[in-house]
DNA sequence: GCCAACGTTGGC
DNA sequence: GCCAACGTTGGC
């Protein structure tokens, strides 16, 4: 059991349009970082925890909970020509990029990326460090354990 | 829209 | 294999 902090853009996919989708179940697609990739296809189990940080927004911050629902699979997308995440050099038969499938668990409290940043209990989070860009990255149990909490937070 | 930081590409 | 140029990410 790992956890983990995916990056989606709210105009994208939003958590909310992962509540709504059908259950509550949307795949991962659009990674084309061989890092986060390899995340998806080597490390992340079923059921290891999600923080659902939306990013490239007016307030970024995590959104919601979410978990692994799925084993990794091709992306389709990479195979759309019409597309915007088309790579050319990816067939069906050596895809080059994967998805997983992702179900939303639990929405509370919105902890904002300045709230994060506020967080001694933080400081040490791959999102967190100059320059991190990775849209998935690691969460220690102490990091998730400290965001659970805000999350079930009251406001 | 700006720009720092990072990843990828491609010439050599 | 080096590294400059370019493209992308993502907060502000």
């Amino acid at each position: 059991m790992r956890y983990w902090l995916m990056k989606s853009e709210p105009d994208e996919v939003s958590f909310d349009d992962v509540l709504a989708a059908p259950g509550q179940t949307v795949a991962w697609f659009g990674v084309r970082n061989y890092q986060a990739r390899n995340f998806m296809r080597d490390a992340m189990q079923i059921g290891d925890g999600i923080l659902f940080y939306h990013s490239s927004c007016a307030v970024p911050g995590v959104a919601g909970i979410a978990e692994v629902a799925s084993g990794p699979y091709p992306d389709a997308t990479q195979f759309d020509s019409a597309g915007k995440y088309f790579d050319p050099k990816a067939t069906q038969a050596q895809p080059r990029w994967i998805s997983v499938d992702v179900q939303a668990k639990e929405k509370g409290r919105y902890l904002t990326l300045a709230e994060m940043r506020a967080m001694p209990v933080l400081e040490d989070m791959v999102l967190l460090q100059k320059g991190s860009r990775l849209s998935i990255s690691p969460v220690t149990s102490g990091q998730w354990n400290a965001i659970l909490e805000f999350v079930r937070t009251k406001d």
